[in-house]
DNA sequence: TGCGTTCTGGACTGATTGGTCCAGAATGTC
DNA sequence: GACATTCTGGACCAATCAGTCCAGAACGCA
């Protein structure tokens, strides 16, 4: 053995996503890459595999971080409560980025559609994921199974066009007041004994 | 004067607008552009400036197209029906194009954002002419003006959220329930006597 | 200290990109 | 029919792309 380690994987990793995030697949050439991960050509290439092995690693990770976020919403608090948090979040100030970069998740699956199925319904995969976390956390107000599911896309609509206007240059306030309108409009809809929950 | 037409402007124009359509800005490449619409590299250069001139016009025809749309269901129609006929029509079949393919103007603000900013506002700026569309809706239902600013705002929401869903090959029935989810939960938001208009 | 292994910087490659250019074909006018 | 003008196909260009490769630096172990 010689050498041990070379970069830190777990840093570089974080700032590629960064790039995809803000620039897209096909934008974040190598050079920006390489120049923002501060590593060479090779080391990306033996780390990696390639460019997009590089990248759906990065939405791997995104799509972790948005799970925990809203896992944290979640911990101790209200699920509706929660739910608002998580928008919230996401649309104020995204841990690691700039909110007006939007998700990167919903970025690449409109990006790369017809460009490369195999990256676009990767990143649909992870979405469903965060999908789910929404209907669970649905049932645990106390909604009916069908009405969580029902509810879950609602939201999840929600939430991708939410991440469109955040690329839309419109003023934060904009953004707060489409959130305040989902929910008002929301919880006039499913059953109170859930809205209360 | 010699030599007085070329070929069907308008009918190349409709073609450009499909391809970037399916497959982006960046994605449709000259050869992919000549191809579809069947001329050659100097004729394009020589009617539409260059790459960049012949999108900022696909923004233009597509946006066009969309307030069409709007303007015919809202012909005799009772305006949130109308709404609801706009979305029908752009997820199940979108004049010209395939509902997979989303909504080019919001396609293109996400793909453009931090790489052209200029194609992105454009896009961006078109589509706020869709919103102001839905907020002329909402006034003739008898909104006061305050809240068809705001329900305006909600349906952009709704519309974009739908054109992601579009890509992430959901099955054309789980789009249908977003909108039936959208109306159901709107109309138990808003104000009998509009909801009834 | 010296060996063996692993990592890394940078040169290199072939393909593809958007854009230019020009010779020649096509057409209206006289 | 000849000229002037406009359009068009295809060769061509420089720049950039993702990816490969290798010589040498860096380090752990003995």
């Amino acid at each position: 053995m010689a050498r041990p380690l070379e970069f830190d994987r777990e840093a570089a990793l974080d700032r590629a996503m960064r790039v995809f995030w803000r620039q897209g697949y096909q934008a974040a050439s190598l050079p920006d890459l390489l120049t923002e991960m501060a590593i060479s050509r090779s080391s990306l290439y033996a780390a990696f595999g390639d460019k997009r092995g590089l990248m759906l690693e990065c939405l791997d990770l995104f799509a972790q971080r948005t799970l925990q976020i809203l896992a944290r919403a979640r911990d101790g608090q209200r699920p509706l409560e929660a739910l608002r948090q998580f928008f919230d979040r996401s649309v104020v100030d995204p841990p690691g980025g700039k909110a007006e970069w939007g998700c990167l998740l919903v970025n690449t699956v409109l990006e790369m559609a017809d460009v490369d199925d195999g990256l676009s319904a990767h990143a649909a995969m992870r979405l469903a994921q965060v999908q789910a976390g929404f209907e669970a956390c649905l049932r645990d107000a106390g909604c009916p199974p069908a009405q969580a599911d029902e509810l879950a896309a609602f939201l999840m609509l929600v939430n991708q066009g939410l991440r469109v206007s955040s690329r839309r240059a419109q003023p934060l306030q904009a953004r707060r007041d489409q959130i305040a309108t989902t929910f008002r409009v929301l919880s006039a809809a499913i059953p109170t004994e859930v809205a209360s929950t």
